[in-house]
DNA sequence: CGGCATCCTTCCGGATACTG
DNA sequence: CAGTATCCGGAAGGATGCCG
């Protein structure tokens, strides 16, 4: 959601900035977000065709509460790595 | 975890408030947390035995976002229903 | 290019029964 | 009370192949 931000990307910029995500999954949630009304899904069928995905505006007005959830994560990230392999090692 | 807000809770208090959930997906769940260092566990071995769950510092840290996201859902909730009952309607 | 259909494996999570 | 143990059905999701 948040790779959306700066504006609308093609199926294959997804996949390629989503490294390791599967065509299938990548569809899958690009369909549960377009049916939520959160991204909007525009077709051009040229050849080759063309689908362009964006932010809807209710979409773009979740888009901070995202971002400081990155944030977040990003911020404790070692302290969570930390507090999992000291529970894993001892308990 | 915006349960915790307000002070520790007792395993059986959580299983009332969640309501339906299974005693095994909430202690898997409270483990999850605690594993990452967001919920601390105090056991106090009595009969009954008393389990009180509550928010470690850093949990504490994320509750921040975790109250905007439900404030998100909860302002939006309509909006989504409505873009699924149209989405699965036709198209 | 941007998918969908199908198969197949994994594992999530509910139901139930039992314990310190 | 606060779990653990076990069983089990069904869903999640990767791999593969095909299509407009």
């Amino acid at each position: 959601m948040s790779l959306l931000l700066d504006g609308p990307r093609r199926y294959s910029d997804l996949r390629r900035v989503i490294d390791g995500i599967s065509p299938r999954m990548l569809t899958l949630t690009l369909r549960g977000l377009e049916r939520d009304g959160l991204v909007l899904r525009k077709v051009t069928p040229t050849t080759p065709p063309k689908v362009d995905y964006s932010l809807t505006q209710v979409g773009r007005t979740l888009s901070g509460q995202v971002s400081e959830l990155i944030g977040w994560a990003e911020q404790h990230y070692a302290y969570i790595s930390d507090s999992r392999r000291r529970y894993d090692e001892k308990g």
